[in-house]
RNA sequence: GGUCCAAUGGAGAAGCGGCUUAACUCAGUGCCCUCUCAAGGCACCAUUCACGGGUUCGAAUCCCGUUUGGAUCACCA
């Protein structure tokens, strides 16, 4: 009769230590009433998904506000879908946007004395403790082929029944130790499972700090604790790492409540305090069938944080965006501080929506532009050049040509109590500022194309008049009253009210003329204001730019 | 199908039994300002809280049922 011990011992013969060496090497955290230890555990599988961002920030601002420690742990027991190198790109993102792990995986290093902080180097941590489930009989091997398996769940859905390996299905529960020693030692490969003791009839109360408390069926699934390949499944990693690295809050995604039971029964048979939960709603949008779904990056742009990055979205944005989400109060405490410091803004999981939020492409453009229009010029040539010189090198070197010219043209109505909200992502500067720079300028201005109510000869008028009669050294109410002076003299009205008065009397109002002229000069309908447009482009270059148009018309 | 979670406007939401003729923010619309746009200012945008029943003097708020949506049921996390 081979004995629980001695099926453990055939298995795990290398592995020594045990849970209580386990417990001394990695003891209870010495802090302060109240401080949360928590984790955000990332697969390197790709790269930031904006759910996982989410996640991140939530974790970080507990940790942060309650005066605890906030690590991070590679969950790399995937080997199939891990992509080389994204560990370290996660963590270079994460920084982006000032989320810095005080502990553990750090891209290319670690820190903490919790670790390792990679799972596929804690193996062996994993397998004292299921050398432990086995000799009491609380786990054991499993010899099930992929076939068998599949045949079971045919079975399973035939008679209607819950799918997995449970009960009658979990054959090779039965074994006896004599059976398991024979095929271990006949080369069989096997995974090892948790013996479950549970009945999906009980209920199981389990409590979460953003859903409350609630029951839930229990577990009667004998999961897979330990791969084939050695390295352990998500639930049973999660269990002995946060048990280990003593973890106070495990804040993941809500998809993640449904395997709580799993995690809840792992943690009461090894006799450990189970942390506290919090799980998060999923990020939504809208799917192509006009139902609500989980943000994919498959299908969604807006699912990985890259894309806001290339983009040129500042950081601050996606992150007071997502705060919104997280907890609804955050938005009107933004509001009264100005759009700054949001590192004082207490979070509370009471305050989070159970409900996942539709991700609000237009709510993130509203804070971009504020956050945008708040900088001063100087800030914002910092901000755009550390933005083009790794996602945008044309609008690098635009920049780069002279950029005390860059800093005057951003300059235009900023710096005061409204400033110009225009600017919505550093990623389409170039074409909303492009016409300041000659050689762009002459190729938009191939297209150049006037109002239809005005006659060429009449648009030449306006642009000769310009030319010869506007002087731009003067302060802007002279300048503008230069401007109706001219429009008077050419026929337009003054104002509008004069023109609406009586339409028959003029060839159009100033605002005619103000078009004109800066179609003439930017090429577009719209633009920031006309006089420091003309001042920054000089009186030279646009006397250029108005004959350049004469002479085409 | 089993299990769990959720349900207030176009979006995010406040609301915790009477103070609600449902706050606030984004978006949208209109007007004002104005050389255009952006900004800014002022309005408008749910007679009603998925539906049905109940409890109560009184319900968006409590209870029950229904419906709808979401999550999950792997040697993926």
């Amino acid at each position: 009769m081979v004995t629980n011990k001695e099926l453990a011992e055939l298995i795990f013969p290398e592995i020594k230590e045990t849970i209580e060496d386990l417990e001394k090497k990695y003891p209870e955290r010495n802090l302060k009433e109240g401080a949360e230890v928590t984790r955000f555990a990332p697969s390197p599988t790709g790269f930031l998904h904006t759910g996982s961002l989410f996640t991140s920030l939530i974790c970080h601002k507990v940790a942060r506000d309650s005066g605890g420690v906030f690590y991070v742990r590679l969950e790399d027991t995937d080997t199939k879908r891990e992509i080389q190198g994204s560990g370290e790109q996660l963590l270079e993102q994460l920084k982006l946007f000032n989320i810095v792990p005080d502990e553990g995986y750090l891209g290319n290093s670690q820190k903490g004395n919790y670790g390792p902080y990679i799972q596929s180097q804690r193996a062996d941590i994993y397998k004292v403790v299921i050398k432990y489930l086995l000799e009491n009989g609380l786990a054991y091997p499993d010899f099930a082929s992929q076939e068998e398996l599949d045949e079971i769940r045919k079975k399973q859905e035939e008679q209607k029944l819950t799918p997995g390996y449970y009960g009658e299905f979990a054959k090779y529960r039965f074994l006896t130790n004599d059976e398991r020693k024979e095929r271990i030692l006949n080369g069989e490969p096997y995974v090892i499972r948790f013996k479950s003791s549970g009945n999906h009839l009980n209920k199981v109360p389990v409590s979460d700090l953003v859903h409350g408390d609630f029951e839930i069926a229990e577990n009667d699934l004998d999961i897979v604790i330990l791969k084939s390949d050695g390295l352990p499944t998500y639930h049973f990693a999660h269990v002995c790492d946060d048990h280990f690295m003593r973890t106070t809050t495990v804040i993941r995604g809500e998809e993640w409540i449904a395997s709580l039971p799993i995690h809840v029964q792992l943690f009461a048979t090894l006799g450990w305090k189970a942390p506290k939960y919090a799980h998060l709603p999923v990020i939504m949008k809208i799917g192509e069938n006009g139902n609500k779904r989980k943000l994919s990056k498959r299908h969604d742009k807006e699912a990985a944080v890259s894309f806001f990055l290339e983009d040129g979205y500042p950081s601050e944005a996606l992150i007071m965006y997502l705060m919104t989400i997280a907890n609804s109060n955050f938005e009107e405490w933004i509001f009264e501080h100005k759009f700054t410091g949001m590192e004082e803004f207490k979070f509370s999981f009471s305050k989070m929506s159970l409900e996942g939020a539709l991700f609000d492409m237009g709510k993130l453009s509203f804070f971009s532009k504020e956050i945008l229009g708040r900088m001063n010029k100087h800030e914002i040539l910092e901000r755009t050049k550390k933005y083009a010189k790794e996602f945008n090198p044309e609008l690098y070197s635009l920049v780069e040509r002279d950029e005390n010219y860059f800093m005057e043209i951003m300059n235009i109505e900023r710096e005061k109590e409204n400033p110009r909200k225009d600017y919505e992502k550093l990623g389409n500067l170039k074409e909303i500022i492009g016409f300041f720079y000659n050689d762009i300028y002459e190729e938009l201005s191939s297209n150049i194309v006037f109002n239809e109510k005005f006659s060429n000869q009449d648009i030449k008028d306006v642009l000769a008049q310009v030319r010869d009669n506007l002087s731009l050294e003067q302060d802007e109410q002279n300048w503008f009253n230069n401007m109706k002076e001219i429009a008077s003299f050419l026929g337009f009205a003054t104002d509008r009210k004069a023109l609406k008065a009586n339409p028959e009397a003029f060839k159009g109002s100033v605002s005619d003329v103000a078009e004109i002229i800066r179609i003439a000069l930017t090429t577009r309908k719209n633009s920031p204001n006309l006089y420091y447009v003309m001042q920054l482009l000089k009186k030279s270059e646009c006397d250029r730019r108005f004959n350049s148009v004469i002479s085409k018309l």
